[in-house]
DNA sequence: GCTTTTTGTTAGTATATTCTAACAAATAGA
DNA sequence: TCTATTTGTTAGAATATACTAACAAAAAGC
């Protein structure tokens, strides 16, 4: 259901009106399931859909949708960004994460990501260095002499 | 399915003979969850098990489980050594995600908490500066002077 | 306005996984 | 060895989610 909420709130971003077949198109499944799932978001009063019509989000629903969102993004940019994922696979994999993570585990990561490539300035050295040793298997002497060095 | 093979591969680990109970135990389920998941992973030739008797892995369930513990100890070390989640909850995480993670990220993963923590030596002065931020929303003056520097 | 196409819904089915209740086998205690 | 307890199984129901096939409503073309 969060994927719906999250779908939802996308295609709404972006400007188009929601409609079953787009939901259906964008998270690539049929449109019964669609048709279902919506039946079962506006008991919850997470969406308002009346029958061949439009899909609007309420606020409750924007509320868990932008959660997940955020979820999403931020797992996104841990993968892709730092660990060097392929942005396709980093956002199939957020995807499926992005449900199961915990709170309290996702704010320390969304911190991690923050820390890691705005503080103080952009990425880190020895992210370079990271990509280096997964490529390579080992690190560069020049690294391997800084990092002594800084110890 | 793929809980109960690392559960049945935990347990015999442990020593201990496997049963259902104990199985059911370790995972928090009932014992008719247990009964029927052993059905089907003897069906699929993934554990030998005869009514009321043992349960063993056969070596097709042993590489599984061994490759879901080894995607749940790279989770664990991650959130709990790197992101510093609490233990519990680390694990508890872990366990979730350890099903949704590609192999590819996985790799990446596992590679990155390696780096981070052993190379060259033990954990980098970063980690410090990133449980810091954490705690404080910022960076102390040193840290900041430390990694201009290093600019 | 009538027909065709697109869009959405309903009904019914399938899979995966769990549970409870009731029963059966195995084990342990006396 | 007989009974009580523990352990395991079966049967059946529940939830969540997807699907196909068939139908209905709405929109588009002419």
């Amino acid at each position: 259901m969060e994927d719906y909420l999250e779908s939802i709130s996308m295609l709404a971003q972006e400007g188009k009106v929601v409609r079953v077949t787009q939901i259906s198109k964008a998270l690539g499944v049929k449109k019964p399931s669609v048709t279902s799932a919506l039946k079962k978001l506006s008991k919850e009063e997470l969406v308002e859909h009346e029958r061949y019509g439009y899909v609007k989000l309420t606020d409750a629903g924007r509320k868990i949708a932008e959660d997940v969102f955020h979820r999403h993004e931020t797992l996104r940019h841990f993968l892709g960004e730092i660990l060097g994922v392929d942005p396709e696979i980093a956002s199939e994999d957020a995807c499926k994460m992005e449900h199961t993570v915990s709170p309290s585990t996702l704010e320390r990561l969304a911190k991690f990501v923050d820390f890691v490539l705005n503080r103080p300035r952009g990425k880190p050295e020895w992210l370079k260095g990271f990509n280096y040793y997964f490529e390579h298997g080992d690190l560069p002497s020049e690294y391997m002499a800084r990092c002594s060095r800084d110890e």
